[in-house]
DNA sequence: CGCTCACATCCGCATGAGCGTATGTATATC
DNA sequence: GATATACATACGCTCATGCGGATGTGAGCG
């Protein structure tokens, strides 16, 4: 046990390493989020949240996956045991954080809104926000 | 309980974003360390490690204490209880990490070996390789 | 095919980080 | 006080990072 060197230290710090970063990974939480979401939650441009998306998915910290137009992006577990323990803090952290919180609370409300707001008519919602439940896209 | 941001995550995560600071709050473990063993021990320059320290510091993660002509290095605790068990974790991640395994073994061959390298005769040794006990400086 | 939508990437720029080298500062010793 | 030691900081450089704005790309649609 112990001593390899799997999962690089650095690589996974540096990822979170940046404001925008974090509220991201906050977002995403345990369910695939649409990237829509992520500009409109988060009142950045869009090439930003791409970019920042893009460092953690070089980071091997996220995944993206296809469908139709859009992008859903969810945090992957690091394959390291350790690795992964410290990512389990890290999240319990950002549950925490007072303006996390408000992040997570904006996205429910947009989620949710009976009517949401232009750019997002007919964005596929995250997965918790669903009305009903549905089977897991393969 | 939740919600406060006193322990910035960014900064922390920032001061864990370096191999040569991960090296060094490896290398303290839980006791203090003189410079010069850092610089003996990594094989870097001494105002390469000396500005690395001083990144530490400034991101709290580390404090310096004078003993003379010597400054002593150690880590201490993140005030906020959340940062606190992130970085508990980290700490074990470092523990088991190949490299710093092998850095953790230089420094104890260094520091109690009967005649340390010129550059280190009559240094102050890290608290765990003393040889005999001694009462904490106040 | 051409168009739109959702997103990714490129370009140019400003800022910050890390490095080696040189210099400054505090302490001990003579 | 002059010198040496241990460490900190300043300087100049290079390279990475983050940004806005423009452009490219893949999917759906008429």
């Amino acid at each position: 046990m112990g001593g390899e060197r799997t999962y690089d230290m650095e690589v996974l710090f540096r990822a979170l390493a940046d404001r925008t970063r974090l509220r991201l990974l906050n977002l995403m939480g345990d369910d695939e989020v649409c990237v829509c979401f992520f500009v409109e939650v988060l009142r950045a441009s869009q090439p930003k949240i791409s970019r920042h998306l893009a460092y953690l998915r070089r980071a091997g910290v996220v995944v993206a996956r296809r469908e139709g137009k859009w992008m859903h992006y969810r945090v992957v577990e690091p394959g390291d045991e350790r690795a992964s323990r410290v990512f389990a803090e890290v999240r319990r952290w950002l549950a925490e954080d007072r303006e996390l919180v408000r992040d997570r609370e904006r996205l429910a409300k947009v989620c949710c809104a009976p009517r949401p707001p232009v750019q997002l008519q007919g964005a596929p919602r995250p997965q918790t926000a669903r009305a009903t439940p549905q089977i897991p896209i393969r």
